[in-house]
DNA sequence: CATGAATGAGCTTTCATTCAT
DNA sequence: GATGAATGAAAGCTCATTCAT
């Protein structure tokens, strides 16, 4: 799946560096936009030189793929945690949920703002892994609601669209984080927002 | 406030020459993206030469500024309708709002999405527009919403949230029309977003 | 001789606008150079449309030879003077003359260092012509000189040299105007040089 | 002072490829005129692609300061030489730094004309170093003249702009060796000119 | 006669990528 | 394995010149 070209046998030695490019690039990246930052840069900001970055890396494009690769690495607990849900009440467990992708978002923010700027730029196999994240979480979010509404706990019309708004909310304090932290903390933001979102579906009200 | 550089003094043919710029550069920007898209190959898809592009224009950026002016132009008479709404119920009004906004985005999908993805090569003061368009928005939100809370029917912790909200859940239709289109048309989408957003606010429940 | 293109026929305003041409684009070809002053610019300075400026001029290189012939014609008379000097002492004469030269140079500064500056630009035969005046000139000092010597009021090893640095020191009077002019004005300049000059030349010394 | 972009950290690559660069390009500027030599060109001309020019140079004008640099620190000498020539007798010492300032301009014949051609396109801090040394040059000149005068060898009105004028005719065979050099070699036109400037100041006549 | 819109070749400069050391 | 010098295609932009109005 991995299909990255590397000059380099030692396995070990491929990863170290090529976690090395995915941090230094990561930032670079993230403040200079893909086409803006140049190899000769990423490779300085990688404590690296270009020839050593080639030894690793079979061109730019791949240097985007890895710096979504390492930090999605970081998010494979994510689907176990919704699953160890399960045995909690409807409402705990989405707002566990909740407040674990927000939390998540807030981790990588950068991330998630590269993946909706530069996801022209991200090749068809990453930007397919990156939005099939985010299915898996609507998914996942969806039978939470499912079930708190089988349970006669939430009263949704349209499940799937609820679920949908609800990572729209939290990827938004990526997108205006700017805009947001001048009156939220992350804390404040998720408290909020929960408030708001279990509220909207609540079968009974306050 | 237009400081655009030409070498033409008929205000006329710099209008008409602009607009086809605007018009033939968007749907490229849109597509490839701000750095991908080169000055020859916006030219060729606006029809014009190279050196007729520059005597309307006096950079690249100038062009992405056009095209944001261009399409922000159609959206002038939306502040007048937000007052117009003032003498309705503030349901009906926050209802005609949200359609009249979520419409509005569906109008200029590909602006809103440049928007978010350029924003980093958009000039500075053409940036403060776009940003002050969603000000506006929210702001007006707000006013209904408060009335609203004044008059009993919405009950709301947070307003100000809930606003920006709205606007979100907006401007998603663009961001993810390529998954939201599948299941919605935008008439659909409307009505249920309403409805999600109505039923969350309500005073008094169904 | 004058070979320059045109699309009118009305010998008046050929000659009319090309004096607008010659003394308009002077000033810009001095104070920017040639390559650097561009066809636009030219004509606006000029006041004239790009496209009249090519009905009385077939290309850039012919308002560079334009500008040289104006000013050039301002000194068909110089020989003239030079020949009605023939009846006065040598002495005399040659004063005269350096004056009337280093006049000269002061009147058209700019032109005399833009024809240094820009020789590689210019026409060839235009060239020729600027090289003739000055050989003209030399000619002239060198005919005052030998007669001087043969009166026995000169003694000069090397006429034709001593010649030549006296044209010499007069252009250096446009070269090195921003130095020389913070110490001297034109008149200072040529009273003292004479005097150098004078005194380098003269059989009988003080 | 020396602060030319590189990207380069090899000290000695670096000197021996701006030596390169500047050997080749100055013929061709010489040759062609700044504005008129395009970078292409310059690059063929010193068997290297354009690339690699950028790799040691950061523009089009670093090229010209550096043709400058160049043969100005072929000269740095000349001062050393105008002090060493202080116990000689004044006459001696004057024929002595004519020579030495005489055959300099002759070895670098094309940069003493390029200076005067190209200087509106030279760097500001290269422009001053260029008239420092002429500055410096006339200096040591007016040092010796002075002595001269003092010791009764010499009879001089003004100071100042005779030894102005000598360096003007040494620069005078830059300019006009196409048509001096039919005349004279680089040694007779020495001879010449010395034999008429210490004959102009000389206190005691032949 | 006068205008200036239109053109595209050519400019300077950048940068992803290769490869000899 | 690591380096960075070298490359040249392609970028954004300018400008002399033409020609329809």
């Amino acid at each position: 799946m991995n299909s990255i070209r590397t000059y380099s046998q030692d396995e070990n030695l491929i990863n170290t560096r090529r976690e090395q490019i995915a941090r230094g690039a990561a930032h670079l990246l993230v403040k200079k936009g893909y086409d803006k930052a140049s190899i000769r840069e990423i490779a300085k900001t990688c404590n690296m030189s270009i020839g050593t970055m080639y030894h690793y890396v079979g061109s730019k494009e791949d240097i985007l793929s890895l710096v979504f690769e390492y930090f999605m690495s970081r998010n494979v607990k994510f689907c176990e945690f919704v699953n160890s849900c399960n045995d909690l009440a409807p409402k705990e467990a989405l707002q566990n949920i909740i407040e674990r992708y927000f939390r998540g978002v807030d981790d990588i923010q950068d991330m998630a703002l590269l993946a909706y700027q530069e996801s022209m730029n991200l090749k068809k196999d990453v930007l397919k892994q990156v939005l099939e994240r985010e299915k898996e979480m609507i998914s996942a979010i969806e039978g939470i609601l499912t079930k708190g509404c089988e349970a006669g706990e939430f009263k949704i019309d349209d499940i799937s669209l609820v679920a949908n708004n609800i990572v729209v909310l939290g990827d938004t304090w990526a997108f205006k984080r700017w805009f947001l932290s001048k009156r939220y903390t992350i804390v404040d933001y998720i408290r909020e927002q929960i408030k708001i979102i279990i509220d909207g579906i609540s079968a009974h009200k306050r």
